[in-house]
DNA sequence: TATTAAATAGGAGTAATTACTATTTGTCAA
DNA sequence: TTGACAAATAGTAATTACTCCTATTTAATA
């Protein structure tokens, strides 16, 4: 797994960092959906001087190179996916919470021809919204 | 339109004001997914008292009764959509736009069972990935 | 037309993110 | 193995998007 992460950071000419090593590691762990608040307060506990911006900066590297996404959430704070395996979120117009799902009749779903023809499509997801049990 | 706005207005006990009319009309023609300042630099022309917080409640409200919907963007501020017939999305991971479009064989797709038994689900939406003409 | 709860304007406060800069560090070539 | 240098970091300031507060105004109703 740190392999992959050596692998990758060279491929993009990303120095290795003691920092961004255990960003990573944390993210390669990470429940749901994190926010930059919640990898820093996490990694605070082994680098107890590491900056948030740091952190944030790291993550949008990350996202850049694709080692993670940037997932939408409704106009809170960013949240990053680390699980880069085809999914579909289920979103909780109550407190915000995504819960991934796996459903392989959303995966090979076609692009519509409109959309391919005019964009660069490098993923899709389905998104259920509603509310979940803590939030009925 | 403004008939369906009076109604729905008495509908839900809200009080029928000349800044929420300015707001939903402004709504109706509203380009794609504006944000609560979009909506307030458009209104102030109307209204050059009105104050960011009046415009921005007012959207969370008309939201709250299903006059239109907050929908998710990755992390930068709140989009709303004013447009609640049945569609999908492409977003733009370069620029964030979100460009509508209309795909029958996404409409129907059957929720998984095991998500319809443990939320309840209000909406489901296609997202597609990728970059723009503008971002290629 | 008077009552009253809801809505508004204006401003203060807060949370999340981004920018800035001096210093440190990882990489690579000699 | 070392030295040069671009990249990365810590610490802090600034900005953006939103949320809260309160005195005043207003729409609805009886
Ligand atoms: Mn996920
Ligand atoms: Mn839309
Ligand atoms: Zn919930
Ligand atoms: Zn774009």
């Amino acid at each position: 797994m740190m392999m992959d992460f050596d692998e990758k950071s060279r491929q993009h000419q990303l120095k290795i960092t003691p920092q961004r090593t255990a960003i990573f590691k944390i993210l390669t762990t990470a429940r749901n959906h994190p926010t930059a608040d919640n990898v820093y307060q996490e990694v605070k506990t082994e680098f107890p001087n590491i900056s948030f911006d740091t952190v944030n900066r790291t993550l949008l590297t990350f996202a850049e190179v694709g080692m993670i996404e940037v997932i939408e959430s409704n106009g809170h704070c960013r949240r990053f996916e680390p699980n880069l395996k085809t999914h579909h979120h289920f979103y909780c117009v109550g407190c915000g919470e995504i819960t991934d799902f796996f459903h392989k009749e959303y995966d090979n779903l076609e692009i519509p021809e409109n959309i391919s023809r005019r964009f660069h499509v490098t993923g899709k997801r389905m998104v259920i919204k509603g509310l979940c049990d803590k939030c009925i």
